[in-house]
DNA sequence: CCAATAGTGTCTTTGAGACACTATACG
DNA sequence: CGTATAGTGTCTCAAAGACACTATTGG
């Protein structure tokens, strides 16, 4: 029998929030943009991926959206959902149900953003593999120590890398972490990052371009002490050339 | 600034709920388990895919469970997570937040399901296509006549098929479909309903094997009028032979 | 031995990896 | 013209599709 209106709130439910893994790659190394937690005695882990709670006229994406903004000054960043975490003691102040959503933008807007408030911090991420219980990762600061993550937030990031590496065969989500105009090696680059291995080139030029993700601008890098690499941009889709 | 507990609820919150697509295939034909509507003279839709709210001390997978229980009778379903929906006109009645979710069951246990209640039934499923929403689908029930899906369940029954069509790929969730023990036209039968196309019988037989998915028991189907097929299990993961 | 489906051998096609080669800019 | 990286031609290899062939059961 379908609920009806008043019985929604018949049983006291969870609260529902939002965190937000944002992601980019800066000089080949993978970096997640992290806050640092004040109240730290009472939940363990000193930092925390940024988050929010859900307010009652917002979808889920215009929660994201508001909190990125707020917290980083982002907007028309790329954003998508990861997979909602409901583990009761997730939170240990209350009951809180989470979806997760990862963002995706370019190296120098994220290194902007994580300079922007003095909470933030970029942490590269280190993807430590699966367990029963699913993907984790780890973060670290700039001087290699592990920085603790609240909350599920080390689940989270390790289900972020697993779902990017599982995207990049199929999808040009890779473009995402760079600027308008980039080089297929820069390309490149963000892929092995992300899957934490070497690639082909001839194979990942020829897969690029005879998918048609990708398409050559004719202008040339600049400033470069050898061959300037030619400058491409992502096709629309649907063009075959 | 992370929230406190008495912060949880300062702003009115979504109620938050699950919804199931209880999925298999009959007979070379695609099911999904719907439930009859009663108010549909204020929700448009006759009928819906069977749902309830999530408890406080539930993680959304227990509220799965239950659901499936109190609605269908079954227990030990296969259960994974679909997406979250968060459309802020979803449902008429109020706010509510779903997250989706499938279940997976063989033909037999399925229709047993489907018969135990008089408000369910088995409902043919039709995808459709992507528009620029997202995957839709479309029910009818056994006349070939539309059944009428209420709130956005239409998106989420699409959702489904076109995540199932991407895990059948790499995964062996085409198995689940299926009893503990099967032959490879079966399961060939599962694949090329979900996909919507014919596959090459070699090529997949070859595919499972190779990678170790399934075992031949050495038994055999009986009651054939014609070269009886050799049954098949499913590896226990590791194996490869 | 016929009907009907199970199961396989093998040729072709396709796409990815390996690797070496040519191309081109700056200084 | 040397250095360093861009970009490509081509061989190899692996996986998937095509297709025809053999195998096996009940009747």
């Amino acid at each position: 029998m379908p609920a009806t209106p008043h019985d929604f709130r018949r049983h006291e439910q969870p609260a529902l929030a939002v965190d937000i893994a944002l992601v980019s790659i800066v000089e080949g190394a993978l970096k997640v943009l992290v806050q640092k937690r004040t109240d730290a005695a009472r939940v363990k882990g000193d930092w925390a991926l940024p988050g929010g709670i859900v307010r009652i006229d917002e979808t889920l994406e215009d929660t994201v959206r508001r909190v990125l903004a707020e917290k980083t000054g982002l907007k028309d960043v790329f954003v998508e959902q990861l997979q909602t975490f409901s583990q009761v003691d997730r939170d240990p102040r209350g009951r809180v149900v989470s979806v997760a959503y990862y963002a995706l933008t370019p190296a120098e807007i994220f290194l902007a953003a994580a300079r922007r408030k003095g909470d933030l911090a970029a942490a590269d991420l280190h993807y430590l593999g699966e367990d029963a219980r699913g993907p984790i990762a780890q973060l670290r600061d700039r001087t290699g120590h592990i920085m603790s993550l609240a909350f599920d937030h080390a689940r989270i990031a390790g289900t972020v890398v697993h779902r990017l590496r599982g995207k990049l065969d199929y999808s040009a989500v890779g473009l995402e972490l760079l600027p308008p105009r980039f080089t297929l090696r820069d390309l490149q680059t963000i892929h092995e990052t992300l899957l934490g291995t070497a690639l082909n080139k001839p194979a990942f030029r020829r897969k690029l371009l005879d998918r048609g993700l990708v398409r050559p601008t004719g202008k040339h890098e600049t400033g470069k002490a050898f061959r300037p690499a030619e400058l491409y941009e992502r096709a629309n889709p649907g063009d075959r050339k």
